[in-house]
DNA sequence: GGACAATAGTTGAACTAACAATCATTTCTG
DNA sequence: CAGAAATGATTGTTAGTTCAACTATTGTCC
């Protein structure tokens, strides 16, 4: 046990770790750059005194969807959450008079998160801050251009991460 | 006000929502992969009876540090999450003998979350598993080139969003 | 048509993380 | 040097998330 840890204590002393792939990099990259920009922009909504961020992709989801609603589940894979978890988050939009449950009458197994005024409305109050904010984090670094393929780049590993037990 | 809410109200109606600029688009991708690929690598390690994410990336940039130690504060920020947090997360990290703290003696304010041998050892048994689900989420989609001009525009990206207060 | 499996969603318990307040130590300043 | 401000970390509280179990509805196959 002693003489193991010895050995990857040099090991990492020297800088040898094998941990350093490049993909492995990469994910750190996206896994921290994703922390640091969430919580600008939780800190930018709480400094306008709006709800949490989850509230905003739970609406702006929604209100792309035709008709302003949304099946449970797609909205969960969507949010890339727990079905148990979106029932609890649309508990409180309702709660708030943003969302209304409505129902499938030839399924009735299905209910759909429908968007309310109230919704639409708050959504449009902190689009422009998301929006902001994003701004500021984004365009010294990129291009529209870059986006568009960092955007591209990320759904392709999307995609694999999603599919990819096969 | 009531006027520009009233007018993007209709925009939503028709679908021509302004939500989708470049950036928010990537904004949206780099979330949903963090999600995805996150999900994956915790399906992984769980499948193998080791300890969640978190942990992980703990003993990771631990074992990185020089002397296999980190100051809390420099170890959260690493992290991307509160001292708090740390504080607790760390506890458990002790509590399972992977970790132990150590104090300055010099400026007995500052603890550092230290290695132990059986830190080195899990990290050792978990780094195939995360390293071996991210080839196959990346390979596929970026070359070694690729994945470190991601990494740069990344790291770019969270520069801004961190020092971006201004 | 009736039992069985599959699908959609909700609920309760355990865990995790964030926020604010607090303690201990160090540094600055008059 | 004493007191105030700043720094480093921890603690209690609160809120949100996941996991597993459960209900309800629909589809399938003798």
């Amino acid at each position: 046990m002693s003489d193991q840890a010895t050995a990857t204590t040099t090991a990492a002393q020297h800088g040898e770790c094998p941990a350093n792939t490049p993909h492995g990099e990469a994910w750190g990259s996206l896994s921290r750059t994703h922390a640091a920009v969430s919580q600008r922009l939780q800190e930018a909504l709480a400094q306008g005194d709006f709800p949490p961020l989850p509230w905003y992709e739970v609406l702006a989801a929604v209100a792309e969807a035709p008709e302003q609603r949304m099946r449970m589940g797609d909205l969960a894979e969507a949010l890339v959450i727990t079905r148990g978890g979106l029932t609890k988050l649309v508990d409180r939009l309702v709660k708030a008079g943003l969302l209304e449950r409505t129902f499938n009458e030839t399924d009735r197994r299905v209910s759909y998160a429908t968007l309310l005024p109230a919704g639409i409305h708050l959504l449009t109050e902190m689009r422009p801050v998301i929006v902001g904010e994003l701004e500021v984090a984004f365009s010294a670094n990129l291009s529209v251009i870059q986006a568009n393929e960092l955007r591209a780049t990320l759904d392709g590993i999307r995609a694999d991460a999603c599919s990819g037990v096969v």
